[in-house]
DNA sequence: TCTTTTTGTGTAAGCGCTTACAATGAGGCT
DNA sequence: AGCCTCATTGTAAGCGCTTACACAAAAAGA
């Protein structure tokens, strides 16, 4: 034994470039615990110590080692997130916004994606748990019961976003999916729009996809329409895949849908492209709404009508709830964000037959 | 020193939902090592004790603690990536090959972003060695020598994606934007423009800017042409930026550029919002071209003309690298990345005076 | 058969930190 | 003066894990 601590004493010796709070006790003529105390509790220390041991820190490049902290105090000053795509831009500006807050209360974001996989996302929840986060954020509701069976065994937080819930136990932050798209739905019926047909996101484990599909059928019964089967085509969050499910849309040449609403703005850029492929003028030909207020929304002409969803403000108080409940504390409570309409020249009346 | 033991026994019991390779070991009968040898060495263990071992891991759901491992090995599977901004697309995608790449290694991704400010990228990278990342990811190689020391004196392999250098002793994983820059101008100047702009990123502490802005003056100097400084404009990757980048640009009547070249895809399409805001035809009054070959490249009619960015091959060659670094080998040893021209409806002739 | 190796497992020291409790000394009260 | 409180700092146990070395048993030589 003596053998081993001498070998790693030595390696130490040679190697070492990063110094341990022992060497900033040392240098500072204090023992450990008040350098500790000095970087957990400053208050604590008198004024001409805690000045001692900061003048050591700040000589010395001293940073504490995250695991030896970790492992004391079982704490780690880190959330993590799981999203699940980092490809387009969806969720960049509510996860900025996390961030942002998170950082200013001194904690750190670690993210991760899931592409939208169940498994992949109880893969990551755990490799997080692993490493310590004192909370987790994950997005929309729909997931196994294993998953939070695994997050409730670990006994951390929990705060879904961009979803209203039902949740398993856990805070939920956002917005009504279902109502918001009932009401972008609604606008277009008012244009006169009566042959309607959507491009969805994939439902599968997409409690927000599904919502939007529930709000825009929602808007259609209340004026005694349907969404028929062969209206409503899902497609993964992407330009591609949303072209072909315009294509699809309107391939019967009889009985097009004179609008299409899109999942989110990427499936109506897709779909706006394709829509111009074909020699179709948006909105004179066919109207085209999306839902998110991306970037592309208003850069892709004729400009998306879309439901504007605050993202930055559904992040920072995401973090909130996480940072309150992290320490215990009851998490404020707040409203269901709205969601507002931008309507933009995507949209239009039908055109006369 | 007792009872405080005896409290923390006392909560563990009460309290414990977690397990520790303690009742792992208990459970299948060995001792820690032998369960640690599992974990770490598998081989090392007879058969017929490591399914001992992986049944109690399994039945109890052991996962072992990320700060324990990471205080005794001084190892974290963990490498740490800073990117300028989740914000737009630009970074995602080559950050998907990266985090794929690591996972099959069986190393995590860490992301953090800097806003493009070196003080934040240094801070973060005192975050990310803080948690013992075993490697670093930044983007460019333009920032203060003292993020390097710092990662040097964390003993850290460092590599560099989007840039070719010159790196204070980081590996370089990325292409050329001088030349893809050269290439995309020189294609302009082929057209037959002759008075040409550009929207160029915010140079600040950002070589791939600065390099692209260098490339287009290389061709435009081979051409004995010269970009005048009125007709280069800073503005951050951002759509707004763009379209005041180009008002002001296209503000004097006489002698506006025919064509604008723009330091990615994002200033192009704002600027291209801009060209029809201000009833503007693209290409017939003006060409504009981009950099990155990002989604909204070619949603955006009449589609950008842009250099085409091997994101996701610039992604994967850049984890292989940190793997190799990390396991002391030499690094495979890559040529830099063809960036080809990616020819869309933006780019035509100048109209005729 | 009696060494040598090899193989598999156990023992226990630390990794760098936090923190309960102890110790000290300075004031405050009676 | 004697006792108590409070503020400040020190002491040292332990967080959950890895791993050098010890040791026993099995395999391989001699």
């Amino acid at each position: 034994m003596e053998l081993y601590a001498t070998h790693k004493r030595l390696m130490a010796m040679t190697a070492r470039t990063v110094p341990r709070l022992e060497d900033v006790a040392r240098r500072a003529g204090v023992s450990t615990a008040t350098v500790s105390r000095c970087l957990n509790e400053p208050q604590r220390l008198r004024a001409e110590t805690r000045e001692r041991v900061e003048a050591a820190i700040e000589a010395l490049g001293y940073v504490p080692h995250f695991g030896g902290q970790a492992l004391a105090s079982n704490r780690t000053n880190t959330i993590g997130a799981i999203i699940p795509t980092m490809e387009n831009a969806i969720f960049a500006r509510g996860l900025q916004a996390v961030e942002e807050t998170l950082a200013a209360a001194g904690v750190t974001l670690l993210l991760a994606s899931s592409a939208y996989d169940p498994a992949r996302e109880a893969e990551q929840a755990r490799a997080l748990l692993r490493r310590g986060v004192d909370g987790l954020l994950l997005i929309g509701a729909a997931r196994p019961q294993a998953t939070y069976d695994l997050i409730a065994r670990h006994r951390r937080p929990l705060v879904l976003a961009w979803t209203l819930g039902p949740a398993a136990g856990a805070a939920c932050v956002g917005f009504d999916n279902r109502k918001a798209a009932r009401d972008l739905a609604a606008l277009v019926l008012e244009h006169g729009h009566r042959d309607v047909a959507m491009i969805a996101g994939v439902t599968a484990w997409n409690d927000r996809a599904a919502a939007r599909i529930a709000g825009v059928r929602d808007a259609m019964e209340a004026r005694g329409l349907a969404l028929a089967p062969e209206r409503l085509v899902e497609a993964p969050y992407a330009i591609e895949a949303a072209e072909r499910a315009f294509s699809d849309l309107m391939a019967p040449a009889a009985r097009r849908p004179t609008a299409v609403i899109c999942g989110n703005d990427v499936l109506a850029a897709g779909a706006i492209k394709a829509a111009r492929a074909m020699g179709l003028r948006v909105p004179q030909d066919v109207s085209i709404t999306g839902f998110d207020n991306l970037d592309l929304a208003e850069v892709v002409p004729p400009g998306v009508t879309t439901a504007k969803v605050p993202h930055r403000r559904m992040g920072r108080q995401a973090a909130e709830t996480l940072l309150a409940l992290r320490d215990g504390k009851r998490p404020p409570q707040f409203d269901a964000l709205a969601v507002a309409i931008e309507v933009r020249g995507s949209l239009s009346h039908p055109p006369a037959r």
